[in-house]
This record gives structure tokens, C-alpha cells and sequence, in this order.
DNA sequence: GCCAAATCAAGAGCAGTGCTCATCTATTGA
DNA sequence: TCAATAGATGAGCACTGCTCTTGATTTGGC
């Protein structure tokens, strides 16, 4: 007995990590609506009544695998970005897409979880919004990189094209402070243009909406990713056409 | 008494209406999780039971009530193009993109019935897709219209970019068959990057991701409208900037 | 080592849900 | 007119999230 907090501390940290294990199983197979409190309890041979001591309600235990399902799509890209020779900016834009891709096709629920509907009656709260941004860091940074080496191509607006509104230019402006330093305003908003897009598509295919229009979404994907990287400015990748792995099947297999 | 089997049916058409108006009212204060089959019935003076008479599950209204939103968004798209000069195609895109992003602000949990998360163990009946491609064919329809008419710009893919990828060809030519007749295959590819990324926008200002980074989403919005429709060669709008409307301010007025 | 205080487990219970079923009533078509 | 059919009803089942009381354990201060 070396702490003398540690015995009833860490039965708790282990029945707590069991309890959202549990949970995160009942998800996949069930959805954020199936999931049941005491399904849970019944899994793992406790009182219904017990597991409101660790979770006091279902939102709780629903925002710490909001929390979860953040961390892991954060580091999934990380470590798609870190895989990647660091000035090869088109490609860490399509390693980083497609790492995201293959994460919502192998945790599906979790996905719907954090980038579907907002579970009804369910308002996220603070502890979601840091975790929630590793993603949207990991994206913004290669784009920022690029921009302070100068390897972004300016001047994007095509010559029939007006130039950005006032109140467009205002927006780009403003972010560009928190989040895009130094990048050029027409930069900024092309930037969320392919946010947006990297995770409509992503979604589409999630929630079933390519279904009978893209028989095989992953060179769609790809296509969409390298046009999109070369929207916002960056170059191609230098590695060649990027790939999002086999063609049709994409099973539990995923990134962890 | 006119028809002979008119009672009794008129009586069950009104009392159906009747379930889904207050479902529909249901759904708008509690989302689609906190609907209620009782609760419905309740509103509605009748036994609880009963409902199982007009809908034989809480999946089959939902369903219904899936249709419906389809159908409402349908029109409203339909309606936005007919709005607008025939061979302003810019216009008419933006007209269409902006009719959407309204109708999704003002029905917010009929759109996430549709668009968010596929609701936990609900598998899409036919009967949904049907008037889910009544919006798509709108948007197809504009860019038809455009390359049919020569108003398209093609030879789309910038020098640095390598052309599309067999794999990509293939799923474009196939998609030109059945939706974008006479359709050059750049193209077809850049109008589903286009129509994800109207959606994806939508939805992440629907669902809160847009949250603490953009402030007005709509001049955002409009200026991805333009863009986008540039992308897939669309000409510029004729009649100027497009405008989402008030800046701020978007409460239920919206379109019907 | 003792003992009050805090923590935890358990079970009963409440109000709510979707859904089924037997029963009774009203409408229908022949 | 009358059997067949459709509709309305209330009881009931199995489930849910959550609360509260009761009793057993572990904890930290003395």
C-alpha cells in the first residue's frame, strides 16, 4: 500500500476507465441513443444505482466519450501530420485528411457522437471545446507553416471574381489573430472552405447520403482532398497522388 | 355523406395530419430523441394506444416525418431556382445555396433529422430517397443546365495538378450517365466536392462547430457559395454580391 | 489502534417510455 | 339488416434515467 490516497483512488480510476469501456462498446453497436445506464451496470455486474456515483447523470458519462472520441480523432491526426517530412505541406494536408477519414470509418458512432446532430436536450459544455480543437490545430497548422515559409501560393481570387467583402475580410481578419498568423485574408477563408468540406464529405459518407450517388468514396475523397489543399494555396503533394487505401473494403481496422 | 368511404378516411388523413403537426411541434422544442408517442397522444386527447392505428412504430413516424422534411426542403430549393433568371447560373447556385442554409436556420431539428447522425438503430427506408434527391437535382440541374447551354467553363484542373486518376474518371462517368448528362468529368467531380462542401458548411454552423471561430457565419457562407460555384465553372452571379440576409439576426422567419 | 467521517454498494421505488393485447364500440359495404 | 371491419380504450409488460434510504467499507485525524 504505497499512497495512502491510492487504494480506493485507483479502484475508482479502474471502474471509471470500465464503466466508459463499457459504454464505448454499447455505442458502437447500439448508437448514442441506445446507450443505457444500466445495460452498463448489468455488463459489469453492479447495482443500477451504482454508477451514479462516478457518472452523475447519462450526459456525463455521454460528454467524457465526447471528450474521449476528441482526444482520439486529435491524436490520430497528430500523428498523421508528425508522419510526414515536414515541408511536404500537400501531403501533410492529404495524410491528415485522410487520417481523419479512416478514423470516422472505424469509430463511426463516435464520429456521429461529436460531428452528428447534438444529442437532443444536450448542450456541450467546456470540457469539450479544448479537445474539440486539436483537429481543427492540426489542419490550421499546416497552413500556417506553409504560409510562413512561403510556400503558399497568394493571390487566389481568379480575375472574375470580386475581391472579399468587407465583412468577409473582417471575419478572416479576426481569425487570422487567434488562429492563422500572417496569413493573407483570401488564405484564411479558403482555409475553412476546406475545413468544411474535408468534413462534409466525411459526414456524407458516414450518415449514408453518398449512398447511390459515389460507389467508392475514397478517390473521390482523395481528388477532393488534393483540389482543396491547392484552394486554399498549398502545394500538390510532392509524393505523388495520394491514397486512401483499399478501394471498397475499410473494416474495424482503422487507426487505434 | 358525398363518398362512400369518405368519412372514415377523411377523419384518418386529419387525425394523421394531426399526430405529425404535433410531432413536428415536439421535435422542434425536444429533438428527435425526446419525441414521444405519449406524450403526442396526450396534446392530442387521445389513448396512448392509439396512435399505433395511423403509425405502427415510433420509427414509421419518424420516417414520415423524414419524408416530409425532404419534401419541404425540396421545394424550397425548387422554389429559390425558379426564382431566378434562367441563364444566371451563378445566381441561381448561390439563390439555391442560400435557400438551403435558410431553410436548415429555420427548421434546425428537421434538418438534423435529415442531415445530422442517421437516428441510433434506424436503417433508411426507400420511401426517404425518393424526395431526398429532389434538393440534389436542383443543384445537378443548375450545373446540367449551365454545360448544356456552353455557360461552363472547363479544362478545369490547374497546370500544377496532375489530371484525374482512373479510378476518379470512372466514378465521374458513371455519375454523368445518370445525373449530369453531357457533363465534362472535371466537372461532375468539383460539383460533389461543391455539394459537400455546402452541406458540411451548414452543418457545422447548425450543429456548433463554427462556435468561438466565426462570428456571422453568412458572408462566410456566401463567399464559399461563390467560390465554390467557381470551382466547378459556374460563371460569377450577374446581379452582383449575393447576401445571405440579415447579419446576425436569423430567428424563425425563414422560408416555409 | 480507535472512531467519526466520508465513500461506496445495494435495493426499492417513481415517473416515464415503446409496444401488445383483449375488449368494446362505431362505421362500413353487401 | 348484419356480419365484417376499423377504431378507441385501458391494463399490462419490460425497459429507461434517476432518487432515496439503508447498511457495509474505507479513510484520515487523534
Amino acid at each position: 500500500m504505497p499512497a495512502s490516497t491510492g487504494l480506493r483512488a485507483r479502484v475508482r480510476a479502474e471502474l471509471t476507465a470500465e464503466i466508459k469501456d463499457e459504454a464505448r462498446r454499447q455505442l458502437a453497436e447500439s448508437g448514442a441513443s441506445g446507450l443505457s445506464l444500466r445495460a452498463i451496470t448489468r455488463a459489469l455486474g453492479m447495482a443500477s444505482s451504482g454508477i451514479y456515483r462516478y457518472f452523475p447523470s447519462r450526459d456525463d458519462l455521454l460528454t467524457a466519450l465526447i471528450v474521449d472520441a476528441y482526444d482520439s480523432l486529435g491524436t490520430v491526426a497528430e500523428e498523421a501530420d508528425a508522419r510526414c517530412t515536414r515541408d511536404d505541406f500537400g501531403s501533410r494536408w492529404a495524410a491528415v485528411g485522410r487520417a481523419i477519414r479512416g478514423w470516422a470509418r472505424s469509430h463511426p458512432q463516435e464520429y456521429a457522437l461529436v460531428y452528428g446532430s447534438p444529442v437532443p436536450g444536450y448542450r456541450a459544455p467546456q470540457d469539450t471545446i479544448g479537445p474539440a480543437s486539436r483537429v481543427t490545430s492540426v489542419l490550421a497548422g499546416i497552413v500556417n507553416e506553409a504560409s510562413r515559409e512561403g510556400a503558399l501560393r497568394v493571390g487566389l481570387t481568379p480575375p472574375g471574381l470580386p475581391p472579399l467583402p468587407a465583412h468577409v475580410a473582417a471575419e478572416a481578419r479576426r481569425l487570422a489573430e487567434v488562429a492563422f498568423p500572417g496569413t493573407p485574408d483570401e488564405t484564411v477563408i479558403r482555409a475553412i472552405e476546406a475545413w468544411t468540406q474535408l468534413f462534409g464529405m466525411v459526414s456524407f459518407e458516414l450518415f449514408g447520403h453518398l449512398e447511390g450517388v459515389i460507389t467508392d468514396p475514397a478517390p473521390i475523397f482523395d481528388r477532393a482532398l488534393l483540389e482543396m489543399g491547392t484552394h486554399v494555396g498549398l502545394p500538390a503533394p510532392r509524393t505523388g497522388t495520394p491514397s486512401s487505401g483499399p478501394a471498397i473494403p475499410f473494416p474495424e481496422s482503422g487507426v487505434g
